[in-house]
RNA sequence: UGACCCGUGGUGUAAUUGGCAACACAUCUGAUUUUGGUUCAGAAGAGUCCAGGUUCGAGCCCUGGCGGGUCAACCA
């Protein structure tokens, strides 16, 4: 019942309530906060591609920014240049882009703080907030106490902020190596919360950073570089996952050491994306592309968005995707049909019907006459007109789908068996007369006959078929590389195992490729145009296909209700 | 033996100031269909982690449990 025919159901959804965040947002305008500005950021490290997990993050950052009519900067969260690489920052703005969001001329790194942040931390220095300390980590660990256990001071703990002025400063001039000094914050070693006691905010790094060069020698720590560059940029809201909620607040702490005025960003958490059968941890994705267990980051099996993209995802479908499984602070299982739902529900609406067969079994048409082919018009999508038609060759010889054919069919199985008729879509009805096997019992090819007075378009023909067949014309049809792809893991919880590697679960039939036959018209097709290969599934051109050669993957497989019946 | 966060159908979410637990996915029927797709119609499935309390009335407020997660990188 919605006052709305066309909408779909995250559009519904989306309208009925607003998430917490929002809630948040919509409280701190009421009070006035921050003069009635919202600006976001989205704050990547620039360590690996994006997945799908960032595009949650990259909704809600640009999307809040988008519904309050405020701002959201990208910003590369540049602190330690060890992991760090260019290629990862080329990529991260074509996938946002692809996403449809852009950020204007607000593109900035924590690297350009790097001068007013060592001026906060001398200022620190100066106030009796900050030490450097001469010990090595293992033993700044173990001072560091336990959840249980309160930490104890360092000896370092009370110097001077004249003599830790000086050690800072010769600290960023290389006159110590990396591990040997680092400066901490002087908060509270017994506080309940581990971050707060005394965390380390700089240490040295002897590797050039992708835009600083040699220029540091000292590195910020992410808690000592993210707030403060919220707090540089005039950033009103700072969304996050939930596992930042316990660093809030340290957040807080640097803010209020820091801010001069009203304004002050405030961190707001929610839940980290998790799908079943699919690992979403950096980390775990660079080792797979490390291990070649995957062909890289845009691997059509990986949850990155340039794999997803390569896959035929759409931008479309991720954000209805995300709608319709919200922001909250519940730590959720998503399952993996939520995902295919929401590919199925838009490239219904956009994918040309085509017609493709992937395991062919020959089928002459006995009273056709040889040689003749006629042009049979179709239709490119029953649902929408405006997508036009166009036409695919007819002729004696035709391939069908193997498993369309049956000897001995089971009652429900509408398709072609002895002496059974179906019709060819777009085409004719044919009967099944006779059919021929090879030594093996292998069905190898269907004699059948058709009735001319069926042709597609044509008056009623007075006969009901049950059945409706994909096809090619075998003189006709193109030769493509089909790649079939299933889940990547065979485990809906691959990480989830404490004592089990993710890698052990990985599906050795991820990836399928077989050799298929399209209709003729497909071999224009464009790399990364998607198409429904009647009765099958959705595909895509891969972006590697050429003229030579033509490549597909399958998006995702169409619903099949007969498999679950059978 | 700590701090912080979270517990609503199988899954993910919703429920105005406390007022008949709603929606989507998944599942199962049926209708339509030149795609066993789509579309349409319908069904089943939770009494809201547990125990108390406040209240005419609690998913929501209070108390105490139980369960799960995060935190002890010179990662982010």
């Amino acid at each position: 019942m919605s006052d709305k025919p066309n909408e779909n159901n995250s559009e519904k959804n989306e309208r009925k309530s607003l998430n917490f965040i929002h809630a948040f947002v919509e409280q701190d305008l009421r009070e006035g906060k921050n003069s009635g500005r919202i600006h976001t950021r989205f704050p990547p490290e620039p360590n690996g591609y994006l997945h799908i997990g960032h595009a949650k993050a990259i909704h809600i950052d640009f999307g809040t920014a988008e519904k309050y009519g405020g701002k959201c900067n990208l910003r590369f969260d540049d602190t330690n240049p060890v992991k760090e690489e260019v290629e990862y920052i080329d990529s991260i703005r074509e996938d946002i882009h692809w996403l449809g969001y852009d950020w204007g001329d607000r593109e900035f790194y924590a690297s350009d703080y790097f001068g007013k942040l060592y001026d906060f931390a001398t200022d620190l220095i100066r106030r009796g907030l900050a030490y450097v300390d001469d010990q090595p980590s293992e033993k700044i660990a173990e001072q560091k106490g336990t959840p249980n256990v309160p930490g104890t001071d360092s000896p370092y703990r009370k110097r001077t902020p004249k003599e830790n002025l000086d050690l800072f400063e010769r600290m960023n001039k290389g006159e110590f190596t990396g591990g040997s000094r680092v400066l901490r914050a002087r908060i509270d070693m017994a506080s309940p919360n581990m971050h707060m006691r005394d965390p380390v905010i700089y240490r040295i790094i002897d590797h050039p950073h992708h835009r600083t060069g040699t220029d540091w020698k000292v590195y910020p720590m992410y808690d000592f570089a993210h707030g403060q560059s919220d707090y540089f940029e005039g950033i009103t809201h700072s969304l996050c996952t939930l596992e930042f909620e316990v660093h809030r607040p340290l957040y807080d702490w640097f803010i209020d050491q820091l801010k001069t005025d009203d304004y002050r960003p405030r961190q707001i958490e929610f839940n980290r994306l998790n799908i079943t059968y699919t690992v979403m941890s950096k980390r775990k994705l660079l080792q797979m592309v490390k291990e070649g267990v995957v062909n890289g980051w845009n691997d059509p099996r990986m949850p990155t968005l340039s794999g997803l993209r390569r896959r035929g995802y759409t931008p479309a479908s991720i954000k209805n995707f995300i709608n319709s499984i919200g922001y909250t602070k519940v730590e959720a299982l998503n399952d993996f049909s939520l995902l295919e739902f929401a590919v199925r529900e838009d490239l219904n609406k956009k994918a040309p019907r085509v017609m493709a067969v992937l395991d062919p079994l020959k089928v002459i048409i006995t009273n056709y006459p040889e040689g003749k082919t006629e042009e049979l018009e179709t239709i490119n999508n029953p649902e929408d007109e405006s997508m036009g038609g166009r036409t695919i060759p007819f002729s004696r010889e035709i391939y069908i789908e193997r498993d369309d054919f049956m000897e001995d069919p089971p009652k429900k199985f509408f398709r072609l068996g002895p002496d059974r008729e179906v019709r060819l879509k777009s085409a004719y009805v044919i009967k099944c007369n006779d059919y021929k096997k090879d030594a093996d019992g292998n069905i190898t090819e269907l004699h059948c006959t058709y009735d001319e007075a069926t042709k597609s378009g044509g008056e009623a023909i007075g006969r009901k078929v049950k059945g409706t067949l994909h096809w090619v014309s075998i003189p006709h049809a193109v030769e493509a590389e089909v790649r079939l792809y299933d889940r990547l893991f065979s485990d809906p919880e691959p990480d989830g195992h404490k004592d089990r590697d993710f890698m052990e679960f990985l599906n050795p039939e991820s990836l399928q490729v077989v050799k298929g036959f399209v209709e003729p018209g497909l071999a224009e097709a464009q790399p990364l145009d998607h198409f429904q290969f009647q009765r099958i599934g959705y595909f895509n051109v891969d972006p590697d296909s050429s003229p030579d050669k033509l490549v597909f993957n399958r998006t995702v497989p169409l619903r099949d209700t007969w498999d679950k019946k059978g």
